[in-house]
DNA sequence: CTGTAATTTCAGTAATTACTGAAATTTGTG
DNA sequence: CACAAATTTCAGTAATTACTGAAATTACAG
């Protein structure tokens, strides 16, 4: 990594780089987003490589990753031809854009494969023991979708002021 | 992987072994503890490695990282000599423990990494930005964890009702 | 305590995933 | 439309991660 940066922000882009891998994210695109929060300007390809010092191909192939999360905006600066890109300015943004594409790519499917798997007839015991905790599995996660998705329709000041009423989830 | 398992079972075990190579997790792993899942009695490493088709030594890596997570409970079947694993039969208890060890292992390290760099003094109006993001990211990720953390109290049941309440987060 | 079954460790290898430089393509400007 | 800047693609290579078999260790029945 070139030392462009400044320590803080080093050690921050580190961080969700090694972060990103633990999410089955790749390093270096991790490292390339964190950056980009960070930043308050735009950067373009160049700058990104430049500052990490990866490899222009590898920016480019980073950023196309970050465009089909539709985590980052493309921005065109007046009399620049090349072209630059930034995070939403808001954190919860970048949340929710994370969870419902997480949803799409990965839950969605298992979803439909639970579904699938539970159309058939059970062949003996074994299968129809199976059937049950894959019956509670797709539960489960169609519980725990429907509630990501309340709370993305809220903005992140709603989401704060629902926490303060706080315990108010224990008096169910 | 050998075809010990029915078709239906196998294309369980199949799909949580690829899921879970999407969250970071090997996906050998993955299968060994979708088939935990879906078995009724508990399974020996030998058999494990049998029904997928793995090295008994894998099977030994597998299940001392899943020990790891607390994942799976280790049983002794009477007149048997060697060890039996089963996972939780609750399908919720598995998933909180999931979302608790994830949040010690990534998610208190990232929130103590961001407190430590916003205690620096920013060294110019680039670092105050960054700063500002930081504390951005600080308070939703401890927004998000406060959420879950209310709502691992809860068991599966009372998770439900308050689901069917439902809209009621709108009305904030 | 001895012998055997079971488990774990680990060094070596295989498989996967990440990264690069060079070439091809696209984009925008005069 | 010709040229140049910028971006993308992709084949090759590097780095990482996963998996195995053999050896070491542990656990336990007699």
């Amino acid at each position: 990594m070139s030392d462009q940066l400044t320590p803080m922000i080093q050690s921050c882009v580190l961080h969700f780089g090694e972060m990103g891998s633990r999410w089955g994210i790749n390093r270096t695109v991790g490292q390339m987003y964190a950056l980009l929060v960070l930043s308050e300007e735009p950067l373009c390809a160049e700058q990104i490589a430049q500052a990490l010092g990866f490899s222009r191909s590898n920016v480019s192939m980073g950023l196309k990753e970050l465009k089909s999360w539709e985590l980052v905006r493309l921005q065109h600066i007046p009399g620049e031809r090349k072209e630059f890109f930034s995070a939403p300015d808001d954190v919860w943004d970048i949340a929710k854009t994370l969870i419902e594409q997480r949803r799409k790519r990965e839950i969605d499917p298992t979803l439909s494969t639970l579904r699938g798997l539970l159309l058939e007839q059970p062949a003996n015991r074994q299968e129809e023991y199976a059937q049950a905790r894959m019956q509670e599995m797709h539960e489960l996660i169609e519980m725990l979708t429907q509630w990501t998705t309340e709370i993305q329709r809220l903005n992140q000041s709603n989401l704060k002021s629902l926490l303060k009423l706080g315990g108010s989830l224990g008096k169910v």
